[in-house]
DNA sequence: TAAAGTGGTAACCAACAAGTAACCAACAAG
DNA sequence: CTTGTTGGTTACTTGTTGGTTACCACTTTA
């Protein structure tokens, strides 16, 4: 979304869509939204992601506030993501999102299902 | 945001950013969250966007039900685009996130302003 | 000695989103 | 006969995202 044009714009949506319109950061703010986890484990719940976007994600997400990320100077490395208050407010609305989605997105199956 | 793959995707919030996750969507269902307006208008309320995206961006959300087009045959022709019912109910989800955001932005400048 | 786990990075690439500028049909007004 | 209006379309270019693969340091385990 052009993150870097768009965060500062004097548009609200143009600027909250920097943060959040791209494929995986829904997804990874959603994954955190009741504990902390590591990158590996962020990793292996969601799945398909790939390494170097989740990285990029992660990245993004910290450098707008949304989480925090704590490096443990251990061996192997350990390295914890988890949300910041402004990362957490965002989970309402995140639940909002998809909860319409999910009620439209029934309506339609159900009038496909039902057409002759 | 490969808005045809994402579209059917098994994740609500992949489906919902394939309908809403793009530059100008929110921009424009929100210019009609209260009246109808014909193209050249919304053209017009938005100012930025070039006619080629908006004729695309249109026609994307028609797609997705999100608006409806109303074309009258006169001369020069006359084309409405109005919110569906499943339109408007994304529009307080649009209100919420761009309160969060001018929220959290306000805190950022505020703090920008207060320290040296 | 070799393999495995951790949290990445580097180089490269394909697909897509968005922008620019010119153009169009159809008619009405001047 | 030219100009303006409306709602676009076409061709072309650029920028960004997301993806693949290989690789790294460091240490523990087998």
């Amino acid at each position: 979304m052009a993150r870097n044009i768009f965060k500062y714009s004097d548009c609200p949506m143009h600027r909250s869509m920097a943060i959040l319109g791209s494929k995986w950061k829904p997804i990874v703010i959603y994954a955190l939204r009741e504990r902390t986890a590591r990158f590996g484990q962020i990793h292996a719940i969601i799945g398909s992601i790939s390494k170097k976007v989740l990285t990029t994600t992660l990245k993004e997400l910290e450098e707008d506030g949304i989480l925090n990320r704590t490096e443990y100077r251990e061996l192997p490395p350990r390295v914890e993501y988890n949300l910041t208050d402004k990362g957490r407010t965002l989970i309402p609305i995140i639940i909002q999102l998809a909860k319409w989605d999910n009620e439209h997105y029934e309506e339609k199956r159900e009038k496909l299902e039902t057409t002759p």
